[in-house]
DNA sequence: ACCCGTGTTCGCTG
DNA sequence: TCAGCGAACACGGG
């Protein structure tokens, strides 16, 4: 489900449930070793089997749990890859969530599960306290969300790039948590063409665009009051504004008929009318 | 049955 | 060497 907010959403979840916690119990379904490739599921087990959960912080995409084993720093990363999500129970007697590929059991008696129905999460242990050092980690750009955006980076990164300006905003290097969903709308909120070569925008529609990703991360953030996210299917209805409304007539411009083209493999939805190639 | 997919990585090509 | 593309990953839902 994850892209920047509903990432944020898991870190304020585990934090508030497991922060200060001692785990006393780390298991893997079968199946799940993939989750935690290279490194052997088994010795994971075996380092996270008494550490105390300390904090949990997001960067992009990526969630941080800090522990700590014998007053020795440890990280966790944990990715949720496209289906990823963290629940918890509060007695290991209740039956686990569907999907459940991971339970941590904590002292207090409850248990936090892992669920991920297609496997593309990924689990990362870090030794100490250099999370920043881990490569993955290290090629992110700074965090939109928690650092804001710096324009002067995004302008010379867009204007090295002669990609569509969608595409390229994929590129964790540029903003990280930016997602499939949020860059179609942050092109639609800042009226410009997802088509755009990255290099081609003005520096006026570079600002623009940067206070549209945040303000559509915003809409979700603040739409959904803490709890649980309700993505698209299942229940929720769809909250954004083009995303997923391909055949809808545009809500801004009430004239164009949303559109969905694909680019670089994934789907993109635009106002062919409000967002054109100049301004 | 068939197609699609909120993410990332790998291998191939030009 | 590198930007760019498509496939692969694995499974549920429409």
């Amino acid at each position: 489900m994850p892209e920047l907010p509903e990432v944020e959403f898991a870190a304020r979840y585990l934090r508030r449930w497991a922060c200060g916690r001692q785990i006393e119990a780390f298991e893997v379904g079968p199946g799940a070793q993939r989750l935690f490739r290279p490194m052997p599921a088994s010795l994971l087990v075996c380092e996270l089997t008494g550490a105390r959960i300390d904090d949990v912080v997001r960067m992009g995409k990526h969630l941080l749990i800090t522990l700590s084993k014998g007053g020795a720093p440890l990280g966790l990363l944990s990715h949720l890859g496209m289906t990823g999500k963290w629940g918890g129970v509060h007695d290991s007697r209740e039956g686990a969530p569907s999907h459940s590929r991971v339970q941590v059991y904590l002292d207090d008696g409850s248990v936090l599960h892992y669920c991920d129905p297609r496997l593309f999460g990924r689990f990362r242990l870090v030794p100490g306290a250099r999370f920043l050092e881990v490569p993955d980690i290290a090629s992110l750009g700074p965090d939109p969300w928690a650092q804001g955006i710096d324009l002067e980076r995004f302008g010379a990164l867009l204007g090295r790039s002669r990609l569509p300006v969608k595409v390229k905003l994929l590129d964790q290097r540029l903003l990280p948590g930016v997602g499939n969903i949020h860059a179609s709308e942050a092109c639609f909120r800042a009226r410009i063409d997802p088509r755009r070569p990255s290099d081609s925008l003005s520096a006026t529609e570079r600002r623009r665009l940067a206070k549209s990703v945040i303000a559509s991360f915003r809409a979700v953030l603040e739409g959904e009051k803490g709890q649980e996210i309700v993505y698209l299917g299942e229940g929720g209805q769809n909250r954004f504004l083009v995303y997923g409304r391909e055949g809808e007539s545009c809500r801004r411009c009430r004239r164009g008929t949303l559109r969905k083209m694909v680019q670089a493999g994934r789907s993109t939805y635009f106002c062919p009318q409000c967002q054109r190639s100049r301004s």
